[in-house]
DNA sequence: CGCCCCTATTCTAGAATAGGGGCGGTGCCCTAGT
């Protein structure tokens, strides 16, 4: 039966490892957690079951935009037309007409922001909903808690919509990560499928030098590691420049256009470009299968983030490599850009003042020259309008700057970690170690990558290429 | 918090250094003023 529509409507042939498992869960209505390595066919685990169920709608909330015309791409392309989205995309008069022809839908994407608005949970609570999808469902830890913190409503929004069987989908969670989930979305019996998260064609590599050094290790590197290759930078500004330096590379980032992000994008999918530095804007939902490398030029924030974006080499299976740079004092930007989340106690102390006055929050940013799009704020707004008091915001924040930072400490014991790095990383994520080739630099399995011919630009030494770069400025795009 | 860039101050009168200030990630969302 269900390997029968898995022929006639998806044309595979057979279940990938853990779908079958997750689509029988999901039948037997079981809300479900499941960790599914990336590339590993997760759409097929939510939306297969809709064709063995009478009628009835399947939600799926998903962290971007993008993401959601993809998905809906490939719907329509199999010949599915019972399928619509709800995002900031959609006129008024599009939205009305869509929520007017809910139950003749089979698949409904939104973003959480959107499920949070009362009129859509309304016309959702009207009719069946068979599934109630999560996808990317680590967000709901790592973007839920303060920088987009509907993905914290949704657990709430999905008991007002008469409880349906709920499925979580992400390619990465630690059991904190599992336990955020299944809070975040009020899971009370959840069923857990996990495959392990290890990837064994990376081999992991940390290397250690000083700040000024950084350029030309990555120079060494890059004249050994094959291409495509992406390298992530912490900021902005670094990936231009690194850009700007390395032979072949584009940059992308947050600050870009849409237009020029979906582009290079698209470039780097389609092979025409092979080397993209970047922020960790860019990562969810890319289907490249050969990816080569994944350097960090700077570390992530968690070991988490960490797999996320090493994960997006070697997703063919083919031998691939992870790099990891590591210089003393790496480490401050990450720790910044955690307070920075969070509002001063100053800031608190004053809004929540006038706050006590009556004041309205326009007048108020008005008064205390707020931008009323700073995260921090915004944050602190949302607390206040949630009734939170003064010393109940400034213990929640003091308590997840806590976690964060400890998160933070166990990148650092990683990188100054001893043995095995995967043991490590498999360790984090509650699992059993495992012994392989091409493991990691401290196991000493490293093998090197075949020679790349390089010509021109590549071959000179490091001062020669600055001295190029600086003499004749070229568009790294 | 540490960096990078700009300006001001210095004695080497034009290049070197010190000090001040701004910057630093991720994405939804129809804001409000042309």
């Amino acid at each position: 039966m269900m390997e029968e529509v898995l022929k006639r409507v998806f044309r595979y042939g057979a279940f990938r490892d853990g779908q079958r498992q997750i689509v029988e869960s999901v039948l037997a209505g079981h809300d479900t957690v499941a960790i599914l390595p990336t590339g590993g066919g997760k759409s097929i685990c939510y939306q297969l079951p809709s064709y063995l169920q009478p009628a009835g709608l399947t939600v799926i909330v998903s962290p971007l935009l993008s993401l959601i015309e993809d998905q809906i791409m490939q719907i329509k392309r199999r010949g599915e037309r019972a399928v619509a989205k709800l995002t900031s995309l959609e006129s008024r008069d599009q939205k009305e007409e869509i929520l007017r022809h809910l139950n003749q839908l089979r698949y409904l994407y939104l973003s959480p922001e959107q499920l949070a608005a009362p009129q859509i949970q309304q016309r959702l609570a009207e009719i069946k909903i068979n599934l109630f999808v999560v996808d990317e469902a680590h967000c709901i830890s790592q973007w839920g808690h303060e920088f987009r913190t509907d993905y914290a409503k949704l657990g709430e929004i999905r008991q007002r919509l008469s409880n349906p069987t709920c499925l979580a989908l992400t390619a990465t969670a630690t059991a904190q990560v599992e336990q955020d989930i299944i809070r975040g979305l009020a899971l009370t019996q959840a069923k857990r499928i996990r495959h392990s998260v290890n990837r064994p064609e990376i081999q992991l590599i940390v290397e250690q030098t000083e700040p000024s050094k950084k350029d030309e290790v990555l120079s060494r590197r890059l004249e050994t590691v094959n291409r495509p290759c992406v390298i992530y930078t912490t900021t902005r500004k670094e990936a231009e420049r690194i850009a700007s330096i390395v032979p072949q590379a584009a940059y992308y980032h947050a600050g870009l256009e849409p237009e020029d992000r979906q582009l290079i994008q698209q470039q780097f999918l389609h092979d025409e470009i092979d080397c993209l530095v970047c922020t960790s804007a860019f990562g969810m939902g890319v289907d490249k299968g050969n990816v080569r490398t994944v350097i960090h030029y700077t570390m992530p924030a968690t070991i988490e983030a960490y797999m996320q974006e090493i994960g997006r080499a070697g997703r063919d299976g083919q031998p691939s490599t992870a790099v990891l740079l590591y210089a003393p004092g790496d480490q401050q930007l990450q720790q910044f850009l955690v307070d920075k989340q969070y509002a001063s106690l100053l800031w608190i102390d004053q809004v929540t003042q006038y706050r006590g006055r009556g004041e309205s929050f326009e007048a108020i940013e008005q008064r205390l020259h707020l931008d009323p799009d700073d995260p921090a704020y915004r944050l602190l707004k949302g607390q206040l309008t949630e009734g939170k008091t003064k010393s109940q915001i400034i213990e929640w924040q003091e308590e997840r700057k806590k976690i964060r930072l400890r998160e933070l400490m166990q990148m650092i014991n990683y990188i100054q970690n001893m043995f095995c790095r995967r043991a490590f990383i498999l360790e984090h994520f509650d699992e059993r170690p495992v012994v392989q080739d091409r493991c990691c630099d401290n196991c000493g399995t490293i093998t090197m990558d075949e020679p790349v011919v390089r010509t021109g630009f590549a071959q000179l030494d490091w001062k020669n290429r600055l001295e190029e770069v600086f003499f004749s400025s070229r568009p790294s795009v």
